[in-house]
DNA sequence: TGTTAGCACTCAAACTCCCTGAGTGCTAAT
DNA sequence: ATTAGCACTCAGGGAGTTTGAGTGCTAACA
């Protein structure tokens, strides 16, 4: 593997990614910085291919990359070009929002920009809110035996929630209960609000247990929503604009989207761009998605990408999402100290993704 | 246009429905209840064909019905089958949910519901809390000058917002607003709660008005979104997966389908059926759209309705939205006296005179 | 007068055959 | 090690052919 043969190889998939078309010794011996004749790349493209790197859809065809030629030149060969000072002010812009800026917003604007951008889907998995305190609980009498139950958290998150009772609570009742909610859980991180901490709550007051359980069963639901990967997905009509990737496969991905959070999960560091190739797998045939974490503090606590065609200009998406990670990091980790803005409007079940 | 001919129109479109291909004069003489000869059939389809109810894609292909055919097999023709009891209870146990109903949750259910039965896309378009009633404002400070709004109507609607204030309030003077909106907001139909009206509000207490203006704004917004249309929308899948419909098509139409609202405001009683033939109109080429108005009380409150292939068993489906419309006009009507709960029987089966 | 059998006609779809041209691998010369 | 040249391959496109489903029309029939 000589220089050469990697300069050509970067060829190819800059020249396939271009055009679509298979490529031919002719076209890249014809590129500037070749400077060898259309035999030798011919030459260079054989061993290229016995490598692996690169495959002939068929005998007279030129060459494709293949998943490991895209690899190599993702992980070695492209030089993705710095962002420059005017374009990242056009990506900060794209990330604000005339309110005040809560996480969820953040990651709303941040997931339809990068689909904008990319003209492919944008994915973001979002478990920030796991990593907030509960800033405030309040229940609210709504009606004959029905009560709202509210969690507000230090990210800006608004969850609500309904709850029927048997009967109705006394003055006296709600606000022993509201002042209970207050001492034991303002304050409290969402990760600690587990379900068991709950129930050891619900033990300290079990005098009431019977009559509140329901507001308690809400309030567990709500920080069960919380502490949950909050899955945001833009984009799906560039999916299927994209004439390579195989429509009733966008369908069925899009119904499982879900699934996705296992793969979003995965830890790792950096950018890493995933192929969809192994046909048992539920991503798209012949797509490719490309992942990057973001932090709060020092966890990890989401992951935002795009999933697109396999013939991507991976050299200009990328740093659009190394560059958008970087800065989620930025603003909700500075956000812990600083109270959260205002602007969100949460709302039960609201805004749940069209379904697919 | 005789008894015969009648017929054969209807057997034309049911048989197009069911197999997609167009239909022949054998096909059609040899299904029972004709008992005339082909010749005899290719005659008949012959006028039908001179008055515009059916087509031919080319010379030597059977006959397809043309919209017109499709108006008069739907008005006139089919004869839709009474849902039995056990579909229905089987209808009302999708519009359920274990916990307690608001209309909001109604609405998603039935949506659900529509396009899973009739493996269409379904829509419901939205405006009853415009008819309920604030039931409950609150404010609730959450965090350093920063206070939640929210918004309860007897509908089960619930919203929130969060605005930041110049200054933190004082406990007397988050009473006295709190005391002030409740006064006048509780039991104030959401309709009548105009932005001019809010004004007039802020007004008679302009003292504190400098100070409270974000979270006037805030209130004014929440009743803006509880007035609005809300549009809820299911099944996607199920149009990408109609072969008959232009996938670029379907992807425009998701992209604009806020402006389905016009089309579903438009005032009409009954079951309303409309073709998607003008290419200028946003509706997908090919597709037909099938709606009925719900009410609430004595006003009609939304529409809901499904989109599909024009090649669709309208006998089956339009029982469907018949019954879901006819089921949402009582459980939100009931609503108003007892809290709503799951569990009416209504006769929802009386065959609605179709509007062109 | 309405219905039917028969026949000639039409035309999309599928298939075959052929040509073209882009692209290759190999080899011999540089 | 590189290149020019040549024979070879093969997808894609166009033209011609066949097939068969379906029609309209006409003449005979009840």
């Amino acid at each position: 593997m000589n220089e050469r043969k990697l300069k050509i190889l970067a060829a190819v998939v800059e020249e396939y990614v271009r055009t679509g078309e298979p490529v031919g010794s002719k076209v890249i011996a014809s590129l500037p910085g070749i400077g060898v004749s259309a035999a030798t790349v011919r030459n260079d493209m054989a061993m290229l291919e016995q490598l692996g790197f690169l495959e002939q859809p068929h005998t007279s065809a030129g060459r494709v990359p293949t998943i490991k030629g895209y690899r190599l030149y993702i992980e070695e060969l492209m030089s993705p070009p710095a962002l420059p000072g005017e374009e990242r002010q056009r990506l900060d812009e794209m990330l604000a929002s005339q309110g005040p800026m809560t996480e969820e917003l953040l990651i709303e604007n941040a997931t339809t920009a990068l689909a904008e951008l990319t003209k492919c889907a944008a994915v973001v998995s979002d478990l920030s809110p796991k990593f907030s305190v509960i800033s405030k609980v309040e229940v609210i009498p709504a009606g004959k035996r029905v009560y709202v139950v509210l969690l507000i958290t230090s990210g800006g998150a608004i969850k609500n929630k309904s709850c029927r009772l048997e009967f109705d609570l006394t003055n006296e009742q709600l606000d022993l209960f509201s002042g209970f909610l207050a001492e034991n859980l303002e304050g409290v991180s969402v990760a600690d609000l587990s379900d068991e901490r709950m129930e050891d709550l619900t033990a300290a007051m079990s005098a009431y247990m019977m009559t509140m359980a329901p507001l308690v069963e809400g309030i567990c639901e709500l920080s069960r929503d919380l502490r949950q990967h909050a899955l945001t997905f833009r984009g799906e009509k560039n999916l299927f604009s994209c004439e390579e990737l195989d429509k009733m496969e966008i369908v069925r991905f899009i119904e499982h989207k879900d699934e996705l959070v296992s793969l979003l999960d995965a830890s790792f560091s950096g950018i890493r761009v995933m192929f969809g190739e192994d046909p048992n797998n539920f991503v798209i045939g012949n797509s490719s998605m490309i992942v990057s974490k973001y932090r709060k503090g020092d966890h990890d606590v989401g992951s935002l990408g795009i999933i697109g065609p396999m013939r991507l200009d991976y050299a200009k998406v990328i740093p659009y999402i190394e560059y958008f990670s970087q800065k989620i990091t930025d603003l909700i980790s500075e956000e812990g100290e600083s109270a959260p803005g205002s602007g969100s409007d949460t709302d039960a079940g609201q805004k749940a993704p069209p379904n697919g």
